[in-house]
DNA sequence: CTAGCTATTGCAATCGATTGCAGTATCGCC
DNA sequence: GGCGATACTGCAATCGATTGCAATAGCTAG
């Protein structure tokens, strides 16, 4: 640049001629402030590329205009790494508070001290924290719910948490898939997920909803757990679901990725899909309607998810009352569980 | 928490006994004080929870300790927001970063003003920058590149640009893919992808680089511009290959994404892949390995990657000539290329 | 002509931690 | 006993911006 060092407000104000409180208040175009005065210093300020210290700010206005979303997964499967239904959500995120003014500190909850929010909050480097897990019980959570410490998650509710749940409505998914492969004819169907997470459990109480209403026997419903990965999805099945063929006619997978893992076992296995065996998942990450089959699914709408995140955390943070919120899903029917065409 | 107000050093001091200077210091571990007064005071902070606000110790060392990502992505296509490979790289990064005891503020370049790096480095909110696009050309960097600011980039190098590039070794990856084809018997070839960006067009380069040395004619290569998406993949695919069946036999896809969009179209036309087309893909997503036909793609290695860029960017900032790097690139063969098996 | 306003501007304290330098106490050694 | 060295510890300045309160100037009304 062409300034060798850093111009300091007090270097502007200099320049300007007036004080430092005149050339800060000039700056936030404080209305007390002469309207010329205030026009020169910004001229000023600009003419300089002048930027304000964040830091010096943040430590004066004890606030710091920053939110940090942790990324809570299972130390085991690094599942979040590899779902790109998270970084849709990220994404959108990150829009939404650079909207509002607020950067964004991205943490993968490695840092498995018992800390964590503390580790953002008391040290003032955060305001506030957006958690996203697969929703697992997590007794951080629980522990963070008795402080004061502003935060929202992103999962499902399984009770009624103390604190503020944005997700989608992941019962209702669970029954719509299930009713769209009963619809289909199917009689004997598996669940492919970890329900120990809430969102998980949620999609599996749907599907049990869906056949109970349906008066299919319970026995007749499978739970297969299964981790957050194309991978996990492809052996679980091999290992465990070829054994119930032939009567085995439905699977619902708990994400698009175990999905197309169960895909890829069962082609190999010569099960036509949907005719054998049909199929469907949850997310509707991008590549779901590019597999063959194209993949039947629940869509996740992350456009409003992230937008309900960051607003009612906003929300907490101004003091007032926030609100859980449950998104609508939408089913999509493809090839992999539609059989009639 | 049991302390209603926040904690500072001072009340720590006060707590202990002795002085602030003497209480940041013990904290610090700073051998200068008395071992028994350090964990005195270490054991008072522990106690209270005490954490160092890092916005005042920002502030006096002028230092931020956290590093901006930035990805630049193409406004139209969006293209960042749904590839898998990205979160990898930044979960990788993430991880690295917190390694070395740095804060990682995440930036999706929606925020297009011209002043980009200033924001995060003038504003001290960050002490450098990891700038990830496909490595388009853009005027930003190579502006930034004419200031002080400490910052790498992930993508390919073109010619030589004044600033340290980490990336795989595209070239030698589109030659691999193509060599590979060609071992197959393909000899009418087809690039799936937009070669204004720097790394794609290395792994376009790289593949005319193995068909001049396989004595492929020039114009059997054909190149054909697509976005980073499965949905661009299918469409491109749709409306400009079927047109040159059934000569063309061999597509090389800049991205796994596109490739899985391509190989959608190729099997809703009932064309055998790959027997009479046979595809290859880049990046290797968790995906690719799971789609049927599984596909061959030329793998990236995030790991080093991430690492490498952190590196590299904590070596500039310790006022060290970084250096660019090329990762090394690995085929992976699979059933969408192997006609013998 | 002066008290009382209003419109602007500046002084100085403040946020919380770090650090150069000065100060004090203790110890060893001749 | 004295003197410098050694080992700690504390004082006070500093980072850069914000803001409550005081101060000044210009102006109006009585």
């Amino acid at each position: 640049m062409n300034d060798k060092k850093m111009m300091t407000l007090a270097d502007i104000a200099k320049l300007a001629g007036v004080s430092e409180s005149t050339a800060s208040r000039a700056l936030r175009n404080n209305p007390v402030i002469n309207q010329a005065t205030r026009e020169k210093v910004q001229q000023i300020a600009t003419e300089h590329q002048f930027k304000v210290n964040a830091t010096a700010r943040n430590l004066r206005t004890q606030k710091s205009y920053t939110i940090a979303v942790i990324i809570a997964f299972d130390a085991k499967t690094q599942q979040s790494v590899s779902d790109p239904f998270l970084l849709e959500l990220l994404g959108v995120i990150a829009d939404e508070l650079s909207l509002h003014g607020y950067d964004m500190l991205l943490s993968t909850s490695k840092r498995d001290d018992k800390d964590w929010g503390s580790y953002f909050l008391d040290s003032k480097r955060a305001d506030g924290l957006i958690i996203i897990g697969q929703g697992e019980h997590d007794p951080r959570v629980e522990a963070l719910a008795q402080t004061q410490v502003p935060f929202v998650v992103w999962g499902g509710r399984s009770g009624d948490e103390p604190y503020p749940i944005i997700g989608s409505d992941n019962r209702q998914g669970g029954r719509l898939a299930a009713e769209h492969l009963l619809a289909q004819g199917c009689r004997q169907l598996v669940f492919l997920g970890d329900i120990r997470h809430n969102e998980i459990e949620q999609r599996h109480l749907g599907m049990l909803d869906a056949c109970q209403a349906a008066g299919i026997a319970s026995d007749a419903v499978q739970q297969l757990s299964c981790d957050f990965t194309a991978q996990d999805g492809y052996l679980k099945t091999q290992q465990h679901l070829f054994a119930r063929l032939p009567e085995l006619d439905g699977i619902f997978a708990a994400s698009d990725a175990i999905a197309m893992g169960a895909m890829k076992a069962l082609l190999e296995h010569d099960i036509a899909i949907p005719q054998q065996i049909a199929l469907v998942g949850f997310d509707d990450i991008a590549m779901s309607a590019y597999c063959t089959p194209s993949l039947s699914t629940v869509k996740q709408n992350t456009q409003s998810g992230g937008k309900a995140l960051v607003n009612q955390l906003l929300t907490r943070m101004q003091g007032q009352q926030p609100l859980s919120e449950q998104l609508a899903v939408k089913l999509l029917c493809r090839q992999s569980s539609l059989r009639r065409l």
